[in-house]
DNA sequence: CACCATACCGAACAATTGTTTGTTTTTGAA
DNA sequence: TTCAAAAACAAACAATTGTTCGGTATGGTG
């Protein structure tokens, strides 16, 4: 965090372009704005927040350092735009297979492999949102956080429409289950068992019983 | 990576001081290599490899940020030491519960809470394990994978004594179990539930059959 | 007591970092 | 065609980073 001064009034939060004074602000069609989100993207996904620098970024996107600054008031909130759509990614891959009907259990596992499909595969926007800690980004950590929990409360659902036999902690099993399926970034490698493979045992492992 | 002349014989391993003699080189008793791993479990365990800084450990330890590199050869290796220690103290924790005899399960459910203990509360050297992720030191990655999974091999002898019932994927078993324990770093609020209160909750959804 | 390796100090270096600022180019609407 | 807003450039700044290196105190061994 260099260049000490930061005024008092200084605006933190710029997720869209000034729109200083009363004026139309309308966007330009060759707007690089997806491009710098897209490069934001890869390398947070592949390097990690901390090991990812504005000049990888810009770089990637055909632009220079500074530049960047007109689109983002800060790294950190440039990571926060990355992680809202990643957030919004996978919730778009999970809803629709929450809308359809069919057996509960079923639907849990295609939302646990449509969950997985977005951590795994499909989209590097995805990867940031597990891969990258709020604790890397202090000062937009709540933010974070709390796209996070939009998310998870989504994937409740899918735990509270099953029937499950009374007294069943669907908090802990909510937990768990998203648990074991975020912490699969850490030892999936591509090319072996599917995402669709993966949520079927899973689930399997919890539907069935283990003992003897 | 600063000062980019890395000379090719460099020595990059040095996990104990130089013996570049021939002498019995003994260590001194006022040897302040402890107070550096402490406090390096610490930083790295609150704030994550990245963005710890080698005069963060120096400041903490009592000395200079030069100093550290008499015991160790780059941050890097000094990551590597205190995922060790790490990992370590994590199976000094679950290995006697596995050598003690009764039931399975009971066992299963005892390492899970060690785990969890490991993590959550004990230890920052245990956190360090879980928390820092071996891409973050691209250098010693695969000396720290290697590390992760000789405990794991270890946690898996749990697994390995259940009786299950024949056709259960006992890899899947032990990737789920491991992942939702991991996990909770991200969750786990102190003073809340124990973590053998979790490990309970957790086994036991794996081992009583969820469906109606 | 003499000696040597151990352990650390002190001070710097070179690179990289996130960010700022003034200026220039480009677009789209009037 | 005019002109303001949008978008990016160009160039730097200040801070922080991991690391190096010659010197120095100190503890243990003979």
């Amino acid at each position: 965090m260099p260049t000490v001064a930061r005024t008092m009034d200084r605006r933190i939060t710029r997720s869209s372009p000034p729109a200083s004074g009363r004026q139309a602000a309308v966007p330009r069609s060759d707007n690089r704005l997806p491009l710098i989100l897209d490069a934001a993207a890869r390398f947070f996904s592949e390097k990690g927040f901390g090991h990812t620098s504005m000049r990888d970024i810009a770089g990637m996107a055909g632009m220079l350092p500074g530049s960047l600054y007109y689109h983002f008031a800060s790294k950190e909130e440039l990571l926060v735009a990355v992680y809202a759509e990643g957030v919004r990614r996978i919730k778009a891959a999970v809803e629709p297979v929450l809308a359809k009907g069919g057996d509960p259990w079923t639907r849990l596992e295609n939302a646990c492999a449509a969950h997985l499909e977005g951590l795994l595969e499909d989209s590097t926007y995805g990867q940031v949102v597990i891969r990258v800690r709020p604790d890397d980004a202090p000062e937009v950590a709540a933010r974070l956080v709390a796209l996070r929990d939009e998310y998870e409360a989504t994937f409740g659902q899918a735990i509270a429409a099953l029937p499950l036999p009374p007294r069943t902690d669907r908090r802990a099993l909510k937990l768990m289950l998203l648990g074991a399926l975020n912490w699969s970034q850490t030892w999936y490698r591509s090319g072996k068992d599917s995402p669709q493979v993966l949520a079927r045992r899973f689930v399997r492992l919890l539907r069935d019983p283990l003992d003897a």
